[in-house]
DNA sequence: TTAGTAAGATGCAGATTGGATATAAGGCGT
DNA sequence: ACGCCTTATATCCAATCTGCATCTTACTAA
């Protein structure tokens, strides 16, 4: 290929064919004790009315998690999220007007940061996801509005929340992952409802906290839980194991 | 950002800056009984004498998947390989000459593919690849010529170099990957052989075997291994799970 | 005080894993 | 033909891990 021995002799880089590069961000949060993404309705062609991703097109001087971190923060007006490179979509006919490659991040919100999303006039609503596969087995999800309704997406937007499922559900176990859905002081209970949401199974109480317990991830604060009826559970915090 | 307002209003897309994207690809197979990647040494500047993974541009009508088949076939001479994407590298200084963003692809070359590739006058070089951690502990990893000299990598390619060698070792023992570097008919010695190479440590051999067996992805051919003065092994073939 | 609830602890059976050891099946030298 | 060498394959056992049931603890509400 021509374009290929010029690229590697260095001659006038101009010369090339461009195209154009997006961040889209699946924002993933827990709501009402279930998965949920953050979704913007469509309001202009093509795809009006149907539901998307927060993104943007990634400026020629600007780094990728730094387009990544600016859709956070103006579409979603948040500063801090657990933000991971996911995958990048690069098929001919993702958008009808022009061939656009995407990058796809995730993010993860913290009950709080989930909340003032959707509280900060952005637009966004929170839908949640419907995933009718077990285990890792992947395929299609549904995004669903509060009322039970599926929400159409918009371009390859559900192939991209559903690798955002498959990624999460695969990461949980190993890594720190669970932890930036949660505050910082939570209790084994949360952590273990955090799991159960995403993996979308019940799972043995004791075996997880022996789990957790043994992960060295978790350090005892000496606090408790306030405002139960009943016996108030510990309230540990994330620590990177050294 | 005025841009993304007009993104999302559908107005004149050529307007906007686009960017040069590229894919490389981290070939890799087995060499000697340890890992190695083919690389190319750089003829021309920037970084001269350095050693690089094969890479192109990508076409502006062309998916990226397309690209990095066609990288495989013009710069490797290879039709078949396990292809898998691997990461976006889109930091600002990538490359000197201008912003090139780089979906970086991992190939799995088999055997004779990986011989081929060497043979095929593509002028690719094999360099085990030194990896100084365990586990998926992660860091940098280096590139050696048969003598054992490092190589100086090209650009961010040790990173990307080192992310290949993190994933191939976090997906090894969850997923078909391993198979990718064996010839259809294997024995379980030489499947051991792989992912010792791979996660460079050794393995239990029973324990290895019945989890291997247990999987459900080998199929007992009925064939013994030849040309042995020992026992033959049975050869086993890789039977996607149905 | 007592009932109710969920946290946290304990005990146990079955499954999984690491590691040593035994047996099988080839070629090869005598 | 017979034993020997080497590696494949099978077995065994102990240690660890997991799922699950049950017990105990700590709090509120009545």
């Amino acid at each position: 290929m021509a374009s290929e021995a010029e690229f590697l002799d260095g001659y006038d880089p101009s010369a090339y064919e461009r195209l154009t590069l997006a961040v889209d961000l699946v924002l993933l949060g827990l709501s009402g004790g279930s998965l949920a993404a953050l979704l913007l309705e469509r309001q202009a062609h093509p795809h009006a009315g149907r539901w998307a991703l927060p993104g943007g097109l990634v400026g020629i001087d600007e780094p990728l998690e730094a387009a990544a971190a600016r859709v956070l923060r103006d579409k979603a007006g948040l500063t801090q999220a657990h933000l991971e490179q996911l995958y990048t979509f690069g098929g001919l006919d993702r958008d009808p007007r022009m061939r656009i490659v995407s990058v796809a991040y995730l993010a993860l919100l913290s009950e709080r940061a989930f909340a003032e999303a959707l509280a900060g006039g952005s637009g966004l609503v929170a839908a949640t996801l419907d995933v009718p596969w077990a285990g890792e087995a992947g395929g299609p999800v549904t995004a669903r509005a509060a009322g039970g309704a599926p929400l159409p997406l918009a371009f390859d937007h559900a192939e991209i929340l559903a690798l955002a499922v498959l990624r999460l559900r695969g990461k949980l176990d190993y890594s720190e992952v669970g932890f930036a859905l949660l505050p910082e002081h939570f209790t084994l209970r949360q952590l273990q409802d955090v799991h159960e949401a995403i993996l979308g199974a019940p799972l043995n109480k004791p075996a997880f906290r022996r789990r957790m317990l043994d992960r060295g991830w978790l350090s005892a604060t000496g606090l408790r839980e306030a405002g139960t009826s009943f016996r108030p559970a510990e309230l540990y915090r994330f620590q990177r194991p050294r």
